[in-house]
DNA sequence: ATCCAGGCTA
DNA sequence: TAGCCTGGAT
């Protein structure tokens, strides 16, 4: 037990109990392990307690204060990460030189705060390489904020169309009318404090305004994104849920990404630094430690060499707060797949929901020239057209699923191509696609017109221009045989 | 085939 | 708290 509780002392660095209560905090542990670490999430719940989380998932007797930079290891950060960051960084369309807060003249920095909200709010669950060619297609067409103010918002949904995330589009296009009609139009300064933003414009929330705010007017704001949250879970050993804003583990995140930027020279350079250590050496799986520029900082690293050097002379299981792994099963030449990427905790993910949905391409002209599609006003795919689709419950059976294509089959006259699946981050979608001839569908498509009447014909070749779904492309692609058909049923659950 | 990552809002 | 999309890794 003493060995066992040292070596969890080891490795946990903000665990200081006397070893005779580490059975009790152990217990305690794994009762509020509803957030496990990364890698070990599927191991950790089939194999320990599924309690409840009943308290704060920041252990007791656990004062925060172990966490807490001091302002030596924080100056010794700021150095790393910004020197590491100017040699070492991507170049990218929208990084820009920082510049003192309004010491540019007033057009050029209202190009600056446009060319950041765009990029930001295109960051916003997106990768980074997935965004490059949309941000430069986008300031293409509209290349200032005025062009996307006045923008219709069909055009503005077709240039984000295969981005994903809709709505970001839609706000993206409301904060732009937002900025110029109270401070663009007016030459007014636009305000600087995250507040003012969260609190006013469309579609930024905490980390986009302090994106913006940093990085386009200089000031020291903090910004926590999914990478900063990692790297420094990683750097402080955090062991604190971070999977709502609210919980313990993230605001100990955001405090100290404050004390990091506090009284920094460059404030958006070193929030990117965080940023783009995160995305590429402090990465989710197997962080690349040898390259990190900050390692000899970082307590999750400091856990792992402590764990190379005692691991020789163990046997058995190894405790970690707040899993336990083998360490007979550790490869031996990779352990750096191990302590970093144990952070950070994060929640277990629910199951999507199955649906099962007829999708009606509705084909006119004999040489198949236009298709009939419909413009989602809400939900999923909100503001994209759409072949018109028959959304079918998920726990609908066979028969039903049959019954329905059958009728649509009849009233149609259509044939079917086949089906595709598509992941939603909630959904499972198995899409049934049927085709047929618009002089078989007039009736149907006269009453579809009376539920949705932004119903319309769009020839073929154009089919990319009007703002369209993957999930609509890959149904397009199956009803012209582009696309495999996926073979397996979906949902084969025992 | 399956799983994972990633901010904001109603 | 659940809804919202896609691409990449395994």
């Amino acid at each position: 037990m003493i060995a066992d509780a040292y070596l969890y002392r080891t490795i946990c660095p903000t665990y200081t109990d006397s070893p005779s209560t580490h059975i009790i905090r152990r217990v305690f542990c794994l009762q509020v392990a509803r957030t496990v670490p990364n890698a070990f999430q599927q191991r950790a719940m089939s194999t320990k307690s599924k309690s409840k989380l009943t308290s704060s998932p920041i252990l007791s007797n656990h004062p925060s204060s172990l966490h807490a930079l001091t302002p030596a290891k924080a100056a010794l950060l700021r150095t790393h990460l910004t020197q590491w960051y100017l040699t070492s960084a991507r170049p990218l369309p929208w990084r820009l030189p920082p510049i003192p807060y309004n010491s540019a003249p007033y057009p050029s920095y209202i190009h600056r705060m446009y060319c950041c909200l765009l990029s930001e709010t295109m960051l916003q669950q997106t990768q980074v390489k997935t965004v490059l060619p949309y941000y430069k297609k986008w300031l293409q067409k509209f290349p200032t904020i005025q062009a996307l103010a006045a923008a219709n918002e069909e055009e503005v949904m077709a240039a984000w169309a295969g981005l994903g995330y809709y709505s970001r589009a839609k706000r993206l296009h409301q904060a732009a009318k937002h900025l110029l009609e109270n401070f663009v139009e007016k030459e007014k300064e636009v305000p600087t404090s995250t507040e003012y933003w969260v609190k006013n414009v469309p579609g930024v929330g905490p980390y986009t305004a302090g994106a913006i705010v940093s990085i386009a007017f200089d000031v020291p704001a903090p910004l926590v994104d999914g990478n900063v949250q990692r790297v420094l879970s990683r750097l402080l050993a955090i062991h604190g849920d971070v999977s709502t804003p609210k919980s313990a583990g993230s605001t100990l995140v955001w405090e100290t990404a404050g004390q990091l930027v506090a009284g920094e020279k460059h404030p958006g350079d070193l929030n990117q630094s965080l940023m783009e250590l995160g995305a590429t050496i402090c990465t989710p799986v197997a962080p690349n430690c040898s390259k990190c520029p900050v390692r000899s900082e970082c307590l999750a690293y400091g856990n792992l060499l402590r764990l190379k050097r005692k691991r020789k002379s163990v046997f058995g299981k190894v405790e970690i707060c707040p899993g336990s792994i083998d360490v007979n099963q550790l490869p031996v030449e990779k352990p750096d797949l191990y302590i970093p990427s144990f952070y950070p905790f994060k929640p277990i993910k629910k199951a999507q929901r199955e649906e099962i949905a007829l999708v009606l391409v509705i084909v006119r002209g004999r040489e198949e020239n236009a298709v009939y599609l419909e413009k989602k006003a809400k939900g999923l795919l909100a503001g994209l057209y759409d072949f018109p689709t028959v959304l079918l419950d998920g726990s609908s059976g066979k028969a039903d699923l049959e019954t329905a294509l059958n009728a649509h089959k009849e009233t149609l006259n259509a044939r079917t191509a086949g089906t595709t699946k598509h992941l939603f981050s909630h959904i499972r979608r198995t899409s049934h696609v049927l085709i047929s001839d618009a002089d078989d569908a007039l009736d149907f498509i006269a009453s579809l017109r009376k539920q949705n009447t932004s119903g319309k014909w769009v020839e073929k070749a154009h089919l990319e221009d009007v703002g369209v779904s993957e999930l609509c492309l890959k149904n397009w692609r199956l009803a012209v045989g582009e696309e495999k058909e996926s073979k397996t049923k979906p949902s084969k659950r025992k």
